[in-house]
DNA sequence: CTGAAAGCGCTAACAT
DNA sequence: ATGTTAGCGCTTTCAG
């Protein structure tokens, strides 16, 4: 790796002193415009660009943002780094993505990785396995800004998006009634998750709704892989007097009942109803089409990269705020009986 | 943001200098055991982590490598992008991904951006848009590693790690001549991309392993998104003769010509063949399910990432190196008359 | 065994 | 209008 071009390599090529250069670019008033105009020009030819460490280390500043997603190949995750990135470039920040795998000690990982890196701020959905929140003190203590996106936690402390949660799930179950299903079945996700217990609470106002009865039997949890979601499928289709619709926490985990059921011979929409969460762009795909929540990840994304660049440029430590977005129900075939 | 502690600050709190805080921190066989556990403690206690900054200042290197992929959100790249990270991070390094969202012009940016902002390293896979390679010349100049996946270019200059695109392409025609088609179409990729070419220079060999003519109203092209893709499928399908098996250049021109197909009533894969080419996640879940060619694509971005570190580690200049990966035809219901 | 000093690239007072 | 100096945090000679 050759040296990049540095203002004294200019100072020294031209017989003036680095701070002439470092006033003439930046068309500092108190420099005669020929030296400038020469300056200017040297440097373009040089290719000459401010050094980022040099500029960090003075200012105390990286102009990176970290972010921390369970797992990056998920189209959610991955079109809501989309959106956090292309608002950070327009603000001059650069991102550094890295990924939790779902797992707690990576989390923590991560973050004490990304506090070390000097980020100036954080964007992170927590992991799966995610039960004790301690490891925010450090970001907290250090007045990292922090924004959580989609499963959140202490957020009288940090700011949050998220999207609204129970009204989605009580429109799914709404949905459901309204297209002829009686047993309403849902795959919850990890309890200790806020988008899990909020999608429970939707689904049982749902219920209350159409004056059905929660059925203790019709709710099974899940985590939020292949495997274990068709193990929870499994459960359901099991039961003596199975569900004739179906909701999971999300696409992952309804694609993995969706597969049992098919195995089963069992028919979608007309025998069992299905609908997913999340939008994955594949909903489309599957056959029969795929009934979902659709997130707007992108504008998830680019919010959450705002509301963090917004604390990043006041210097008083604003209160953390909570965005909700609204999702909206795509119905396609598998609910339509 | 909190100042982080410095070792001027251990330095200070302990009344020592500042270069015995940094030798005891590297156990640094001159200083006395008892100096050196002291600093080793308080150190610990007021979570010193070294300034990147400075570090990459004094040392000219950023432990940064930067990756540029042609659109975050497909699996295909989010995958790699997970295989890069990992082996990134097990050496230390952070990445900074970003993306070309297949524009040539936003590839440039890219590249210059990275540059300034003293990447040690980038790895990138070109955008379909790219017909010029000159913005690479900076890379080169700067003496700057890099290498190309899947996508490449001026592989006698830049490492590069593709899969077997010839033998994959004449792969799928066989299996399409052995399961009774007989009239094999393919939509390609933008001409200018070797894996467009390569994979249409299989196609026509495996046409001649069957004894097949080359019809050239069966080789469509098409870009690789969605709109374009639906178009280049209903040129197929228009024709006089149509075509009894289809392949394309990658899983997304298939999905888009599985639904135009399913659109028209044609069974899928009674009337037509269909196989599709990445092996994206959901191709399992598309109905008919979608047998197609799997990349390793976890395994190609760690090493590609290994490749590129190991360039990073040696000063000498290493020659340019080209790794060839092999795919697996996955064979599913799409293709099985 | 420990400290002082220089320098990585840059900016911003503070001279001249 | 331009140069000098100090300092951001760190390592590494070179002195003691």
């Amino acid at each position: 790796m050759k040296k990049h071009v540095s203002l004294k390599d200019l100072a020294n090529e031209l017989g003036v002193s680095i701070s002439t250069v470092s006033r003439a670019l930046k068309n500092h008033p108190d420099i005669s415009p020929e030296v400038c105009d020469k300056i200017q020009i040297l440097a373009k030819e040089r290719k000459y660009s401010p050094n980022p460490l040099a500029m960090g280390l003075l200012k105390r500043q990286t102009r990176t943002i970290g972010v921390i997603v369970p797992d990056i190949v998920t189209h959610f995750y991955s079109s809501i780094i989309n959106g956090i990135e292309d608002e950070a470039e327009k603000k001059g920040y650069y991102v550094v993505v890295t990924s939790s795998n779902e797992s707690y000690e990576k989390e923590k990982h991560c973050i004490q990785n990304l506090m070390n890196l000097r980020v100036e701020g954080i964007i992170t959905c927590i992991s799966q396995d995610t039960n004790d929140y301690s490891h925010f003190d450090t970001v907290l203590e250090n007045e990292i800004p922090l924004v959580f996106f989609d499963r959140v936690c202490r957020t009288s402390e940090f700011s949050s998006i998220v999207v609204n949660n129970i009204e989605a799930s009580r429109q799914i179950t709404n949905h459901f009634f309204q297209t002829g299903s009686k047993r309403i079945a849902h795959i919850a996700g990890p309890a200790n998750l806020n988008i899990s217990k909020e999608r429970i609470e939707g689904y049982k106002l749902g219920l209350e709704d159409c004056n059905l009865p929660f059925d203790e039997s019709l709710l099974v949890y899940s985590n939020l892989d292949l495997s274990s979601a068709t193990f929870a499928a499994k459960k359901l289709l099991d039961l003596p007097y199975p569900p004739d619709a179906v909701f999971g926490v999300n696409d992952t985990v309804v694609f993995a009942a969706m597969k049992e059921i098919k195995k089963r011979g069992i028919r979608i929409p007309q025998d069992i109803s299905l609908v997913g969460f999340t939008d994955d762009f594949h909903a489309s795909f599957v056959e029969p089409s795929l009934t979902s929540i659709e997130h707007p990840t992108y504008e998830m994304g680019s919010k959450a990269a705002q509301l963090l660049l917004r604390q990043l440029g006041n210097e008083a430590v604003a209160a953390p705020s909570q965005i909700v977005v609204n999702t909206k129900l795509i119905i396609r075939e598998s609910s339509v009986k």
